[in-house]
DNA sequence: TGTACATCAGTGAACGCGCGTTCACTGATGTAC
DNA sequence: TGTACATCAGTGAACGCGCGTTCACTGATGTAC
């Protein structure tokens, strides 16, 4: 029984970032006040400032960590795909199939995406910030390109698409399609753009 | 001489609305005072509440604006690309063609989409607000398709592909492509994600 | 093993500022007779 | 044409509330000797 209750700081901590990330997606980030965060996690605002020194350092924070997460769910996501086969198009299909599957699997429409939520709202935010969505971008933008170079050594292309929009297209049919979902109330349009984007990629480098 | 200024009202109104829409835009919407609206209008405050009852308000009539102003838009892209051809799917892409050149002479980088600000604000707003979105969103599809379905006649599809996914696809990568667009400070971005669409939708009807 | 000190994870009270909103009032322009 | 009244497009002062932030303090746990 000793032990029970051992450091509760960094679980109080987390639990103040959940539901900023999920309330910051809901109102927008100047909307989001730490007095509801502190209800909601019970504790009072003096608590909210032993883990955060102010409010823009709870921005990076949550940015850092959705970026992170999104990393991991990635490269989760190629992982099994390429598990299954080694042909690289069959894997970036499956990758997105995947996705898809993810997406419609969700219990509503998809929370967010915080970085679109920030760059709506970006004078609020410092350079920090802003860098942090930069990289998160620039990532995923290498890591499909990578693929997408890979694919075409074994394919050529059947059309003469530049392969780094061809990249850039994911992030913005996630995004775009996030939006649609949401303003439409209708979790399955997410699912539907991935998986035409999908049929892009495949007849981009198998032919219709 | 007589009649000068006639009646400024109509015009503090609108240059109100045209400082609220890019404030919004770079700071979202609670981060938006009316105290910095009336400084840069040059009236008091008490003139914002002559022309809005409350700020509810003002995001009401902005959203309304904003709609009204894409759908004239987007009429006039469309009947100059019809004017050329009567073909509808030479004309469709035309049309896209047109959007992109719009898109890629813009001074820097899109100003962005207001509907696509308040989603990720949404519980900010009453459901007149998120009525409009639906609507507006809603209006873009139908016309989309409407057009898609057109095409689909002479063009018998060579992908199968659903018409109406294709058609919110146009939205999806409109508005992923503004948000990857600032994130990526690239003005190019969007207009080269537009004529990737515009490759899709040659691919679909046409074939690689 | 006991004691002293340090760190962790907060509490409680107070702060000033800016925000959205209200209310009584006003001067210029338009309309009816 | 003059006069009375109505409407338009605001002004100026005041309001209370909630926000982010600070500061002095605290009780429980961990560490050194």
């Amino acid at each position: 029984m000793l032990q029970m209750l051992p450091r509760k700081g960094p679980a109080t901590r987390e639990r103040i970032l959940e539901l900023a990330e999920s309330a910051v997606l809901e109102k927008g980030f100047a909307a989001t006040s730490i007095e509801e965060l502190i209800v909601a996690a019970g504790i009072t605002k003096s608590g909210f400032f032993y883990h955060f020194k102010d409010k823009g350092e709870l921005a990076a924070v949550l940015m850092q960590r959705y970026i992170a997460h999104n990393n991991a769910v990635i490269a989760n996501i190629f992982a099994r795909a390429d598990a299954s086969n080694e042909d690289p198009l069959h894997g970036f299909l499956v990758a997105l199939k995947l996705f898809a599957e993810m997406t419609a699997d969700l219990p509503g429409t998809h929370p967010g995406c915080l970085g679109a939520s920030f760059c709506y709202q970006d004078r609020l935010f410092g350079p920090i910030v802003r860098d942090l969505a930069f990289e998160g971008v620039s990532t995923w933008r290498r890591v499909f390109l990578g693929r997408l170079t890979r694919i075409a050594e074994r394919y050529p292309p059947r059309l003469p698409v530049a392969l780094g929009a061809l990249a850039d297209m994911a992030n913005a049919i996630m995004d775009g399609g996030i939006v649609l979902s949401r303003i439409m109330r209708d979790k399955a349009t997410l699912p539907q753009q991935i998986m035409l984007y999908r049929d892009f990629v495949r007849a981009v480098f198998l032919g219709v």
